[in-house]
DNA sequence: AATGAATGAGCCTTCATTCAT
DNA sequence: GATGAATGAAGGCTCATTCAT
């Protein structure tokens, strides 16, 4: 019999209430008080439910990568006998998809995207098991659309040109864009999964031609001769 | 030889310490104590020659971008009327050997990461109008790629695209590369300048193709038939 | 018996410590840590209950303010029926209590003069508020001892007259009093009151008589009766 | 042969700025910097020249007393074998003068009433000294107009009640009168003069007619009973 | 004689954490 | 289980004073 109190209850709005300040104000910036205020609940209730301020900035990590794995599956939702080029595309709008969130998971982003820029060390482990997971679905199709000729450094290069603009894309995921880097917003998210797709599609065929193309003679390193417009 | 009192040696100590205790702890976690121990002086130094923490912060960053421009000029030292694709080259080669220094500048990196996931609004003026100095450069290549018929959206789509895998490419500068996306580092420059240039000047084409195939009655969002590998 | 744990009673510590240091130091000479040493509770305990130091200026004044009008109300216990003479020697009476007070209603005036020489802007509101109300009441009786005659300028000068006396009249509350304007103590205020209030009475009694004489043909300012010059 | 520098004349500098900051800021709120960017002298003059910011403080004071004693002589000019109540007009429009000064002196009575209101110590001395010379002339007019019964006692609360009324009558001598008691200002000064006096005289006539009744029969705390104003 | 540079002590404030209830 | 109160450590900043020139 629940009369006041309620241990998860408290523990779920805590987390809750962490995702946002941590998500605004990063690790360092965020306070005990600020997020016990938004959560409604006593200033030492983070301490006796977590432990620490470290502890509970790891369960807000976990709380928000379990929902986010559930939400926006890494595939896009594309089986996984799909072609290629179709996998690729669900997964670069899965990518997309989950930085358009505006709910609660978009504070996910915030937080990673600064533990990269800004890491605290706190979560290091987590943060580089979930990323494992993520890449080794990517590479897996840029594998196959690099053909049986691509060695892991044209894997790894062709991973990071996509993988970088599905990141960026959306530039940094605040309100107040202060910085931003490109005006794209959650309603462009179906523009851009075309246009990194179009783009890494031909990207990645380029790399290909070369590949397949060293083998017969041609050197690797092609430089720059002319205007490469006029040889198409 | 000057041991002490000596206003501009003791200045120009506090900002190398700075770069470095800023580039490593952000804004809110470096403290006068860790900069001033760093730099040989006095604790109050930091306010008697700048008057305050952020002044300190925006003279850094002054500091750091005025070396930054100077030793590696945004058009990589390609002369403007060269074609667009070397324009390209030279200005992504600029990018990536400004992230691959190892000196005092690549805390210039960490400091401008920081500021666009955490903005301490110190910067926000100073880092924007930085920022459109260099966008404008690449832009402007970008749009030549492209040709007439290039509206500013798909030029900022392939600016977004170019830009991305730049900053991204070498990850974030620390050394202890704990979310390391990929192990790419300043000895593979010439190498990802390479890729990069490939990767991108085929996207752009390929956007290009679509763009002028448009006019002639194909649909611009053209979705994905069957695998673009047949294509070829 | 409680030791610690109990807000209202560190408040109320602090609030009586502030009074002794405020009084004696000032707002700026005083320090959290002197006051909290007094009190007998952690220097943090300042930021805690009031917010700041300038809150906690704040409130010592309401504190004090609130405990000297309940104590020595400013009509001195007359009636407002009693005649305009005995309202103002309860005026009088009033006010040199106030100011003969020993305890701690005694820091009410060094804070106050303090404030009237040197302001902070902490509480600039909360004393011209206060001096109005006073005022107000002291005026009352003024113009009714001048009579209907009277024009707001002779009633300000009375006044000042008056008051300037009760201020003045036991020298600043300090009991090292190396300024002393008197040597007059809180054992003199019944000998103060009644000099006070007979000097002053024939003072407005000879305004009046002035005034009165004014309107009967003789000038506004008319010298000391007979040119004091010639007189002699 | 002076070339570029002149003790006297950076002394000088200082002392002047001193008085404005002192007068304006209290000795606390007063900075070396400050005092010295007025003066337009080095940060280390003050230390240098007087040794420590008490030693300037005393210095001021000395530098205004000593020039006030020469612009506004006590007796306000009046001979000393005038009739007592011109040499009361003289002394009390010399008092009334002194508060009017809107030059450098008008710090003169900033700093003294703060070092009356908020001592300092450094000045206690020279204060009382000063005091004292001011006050023994005061008596001795006073000590005529009550006659040769009165007693030191008698002599004391009326100095008080007219040294009161020249100290209070312009009110906290600042332009930004948060707390003006009064409105006058230096424009009033002669009708706060004739008011004074006229208030005064009958004040002291009073209380020498109580005193001399006294010795007669009639008790000296004579009790209010009925208005006064019928009485006469 | 004079000064720019430098310093150390001290202040107000913040905040994660602990404590008694 | 939960909380309001309390704390100590640390940070940014001010400023009178000292130092080397």
């Amino acid at each position: 019999m629940r009369i006041r109190k309620d241990g998860e209850n408290t523990r779920q709005k805590i987390l809750q209430a962490a995702c946002v300040v941590f998500g605004e104000k990063g690790y360092r910036g965020a306070t005990h008080e600020e997020i016990c205020r938004l959560a409604h609940v006593n200033t030492a209730a983070i301490n006796y439910h977590f432990g620490s301020k470290e502890a509970l900035y790891a369960a807000t990590w976990d709380y928000l990568a379990t929902q986010m794995d559930e939400l926006y599956p890494i595939d896009g939702g594309v089986p996984l006998n799909a072609p290629a080029d179709v996998r690729l595309e669900g997964n670069v709008r899965s990518l997309l998809l989950r930085k358009a969130d505006r709910g609660e998971l978009s504070n996910f982003h915030r937080i990673r995207m600064r533990e990269i820029m800004n890491p605290t060390g706190i979560l290091d482990h987590a943060i580089a098991s979930w990323m494992q997971k993520m890449r080794t679905y990517t590479r897996s199709v840029i594998q196959e659309l690099l053909g049986p000729k691509a060695t892991n450094e044209y894997v790894e290069l062709c991973e990071m040109s996509l993988i970088s603009q599905c990141f960026m894309a959306q530039g940094p995921p605040w309100k107040k864009r202060k910085h931003a880097l490109w005006k794209f917003d959650e309603k462009d998210t179906e523009r851009l999964t075309q246009h990194i797709v179009q783009f890494s599609l031909a990207g990645i065929a380029e790399i290909r031609r070369r590949l397949e193309s060293e083998t017969t003679g041609t050197r690797l390193q092609e430089p720059l001769t002319g205007d490469p417009h006029d040889a198409h």
